[in-house]
DNA sequence: ATCTTTGTACGAAGATATTCGTATTAGTAC
DNA sequence: GTACTAATACGAATATCTTCGTACAAAGAT
């Protein structure tokens, strides 16, 4: 199945993730922080990621709930490989790199990143 | 200014990075190979990124030259802040490792990661 | 000079994404 | 029950992106 969030899904997909469940209110209250939309305008698009297979909602009660059924890990997988094949010419390591270099990263992250390079020590 | 190439003007601008200077005949001529459009559609293309003060050209010949004014770095930069916010939490190392995950980079790659991050040794 | 080819300009149709107004329904308070 | 509030459903307007047909202009070939 190909996932491909537009830009406002995306907004709402963060609200879901975060929360785990949500009702419309609630990420409408929380997009409304940064944003001004109305009330419907969230209701509908959510309603349209119901029809793409992107949330699925419990209905039992007369507030639905919505849950993610795209996980972030693959919304961030397919972020990572649309933007190395478009703008990277399919080098990852151009990608981190520039990643790297001006999203100045914490001690511990660097070091998250240093470990993760060491299983590929031996080869 | 705010840069933000569609989907479309993405795939011109690979082309126009890659071959430096291109006429609107180059372009079309390399996206044919995956894609088939018409001429005239990757024209129009070229003429709205013109409106939108991505490409420059030089019009004294009949045949017009495109040369990009957002440069390649400009467009990694944008595109890694967008996906950092929207699907990484602001995260930069789980974006690196995620990267890393599954591209699988040559041992080459690697190295150059190893390299750069050398430089927050002391830190 | 005319014909053919190759190019640009431009308007408009089609597709997709976003926004919102209005209608209706379910629940709550009185 | 009636009135009020909060929710969903739905259609339609708007915006943006993509595609292409048609008109016209410039250059080259005969």
């Amino acid at each position: 199945m190909e996932i491909k969030p537009t830009e406002s899904e995306l907004e709402i997909l963060q609200v879901i993730w975060k929360k785990g469940q949500c009702t419309v209110r609630d990420v409408h209250e929380e997009l409304s922080k940064n944003k001004d939309a109305g009330y419907t305008t969230t209701l509908k698009l959510m309603q349209i990621m119901h029809d793409k297979g992107m949330v699925e909602r419990d209905t039992t009660s007369k507030t639905h709930l919505y849950k993610a059924l795209v996980t972030r890990e693959q919304a961030q997988q397919t972020a990572i490989d649309k933007i190395i094949s478009t703008v990277f010419k399919g080098s990852t390591s151009d990608l981190v790199i520039q990643a790297l270099g001006h999203h100045r990263a914490s001690k511990d992250e660097i070091d998250a990143i240093k470990d993760y390079l060491k299983q590929f020590e031996g080869k």
